[in-house]
DNA sequence: AGAAACATGTAAAATGTTACATGATTGT
DNA sequence: ACAATCATGTAACATTTTACATGTTTCT
């Protein structure tokens, strides 16, 4: 169950992309990978000080950046098997029991989370349009992939909710 | 960040359908909200103490059984605003960044991703034909519900891992 | 009787977030 | 100068899982 691996793989991939400091690595993680990974700064710096002292990362002034050992840390970790988070979907656990908590307050969350999925799709819409620009950007195609699989997940959510609310309806 | 009111949901939720140990409570959460809920005997049991010490749950012999004021105040819990745990998303990660993990690699990823989702759809196909079959069941809508949001998710994630795999040969 | 499953509980270890302390840099 | 933002780091707190210890019940 250690997260640490996936920590380091964050870490060594935003690094991998371009050097950078502590703080922007968060920013980073938060504005590009926030669809599908989160760091906090209290795992950010002890992870980013035990890869220095293994010489997967240098400090150059406050940026850090990735070592040639640090490229070959990040594949033999990106190969490593998935360690799955147990699920946790606060939205299904009170629908189950939609029966007790009420039809209308159901169907009050069931907008909510169809208000959201399509926020989101006009998120990562904004993002595609930026990304399909980078004409030149080697790591483009990967991008294109996550960004799929987000745009896959809002619009099933979206669709899933429109059919719950009408389903509530009988 | 609390989740302590989360897992008083499980375990009030669970109760409020039938009376059981905390060993078949755990047993239930994994084979009934499995697809989108977890807990942990480490969880379940403090879990009960409390519970049970608030006068919200009864011991009967070894069941346990959920009184009046639980079902109180599980109607207020499930009022509550649902808290969100931080996205984390293994296979994500590692898509993104496929350029240093290998093209034949993420291939691989996706592949499993896709016999996943299909091995998913048979397992909620299982379950709705024995929901299905629960005619007299008031919890019956809200099962279906949820079911159905699993199966839109993986049905989704099928897809996506189809035409990520056709992508990713160009 | 012995094995397997049922049942409870807790301590240790890991994980992770939040809040705070502290200071440097930049823009107005 | 002063405010805002950038930047680093850590300590306290909360959360969770895992592993272990310990019995009971049921089945063969």
């Amino acid at each position: 169950m250690s997260r640490r691996p996936q920590t380091e793989i964050a870490v060594l991939g935003a690094l991998s992309i371009e050097p950078m400091t502590g703080y922007a690595l968060r920013a980073a993680i938060i504005s590009t990978l926030g669809h599908f990974w989160s760091e906090s700064f209290g795992q950010i710096y002890p992870t980013l000080a035990r890869l220095e002292a293994d010489g997967d990362v240098r400090k150059d002034g406050r940026q850090f950046a990735i070592t040639p050992a640090g490229r070959e840390r990040l594949r033999n970790l990106l190969g490593e098997p998935i360690e799955r988070t147990p699920p946790r979907n606060g939205l299904l656990l009170r629908l189950f029991f939609g029966r007790t908590l009420g039809r209308e307050a159901c169907a009050d969350l069931l907008r909510t989370a169809h208000t959201e999925a399509l926020a989101t799709l006009e998120t990562l819409a904004a993002i595609r349009a930026e990304v399909d620009a980078e004409d030149e950007n080697p790591d483009r195609p990967y991008f294109l992939l996550t960004l799929a699989a987000g745009e896959a997940s809002a619009r099933a959510q979206a669709e899933w909710a429109t059919s719950a609310i009408a389903a509530l309806r009988d």
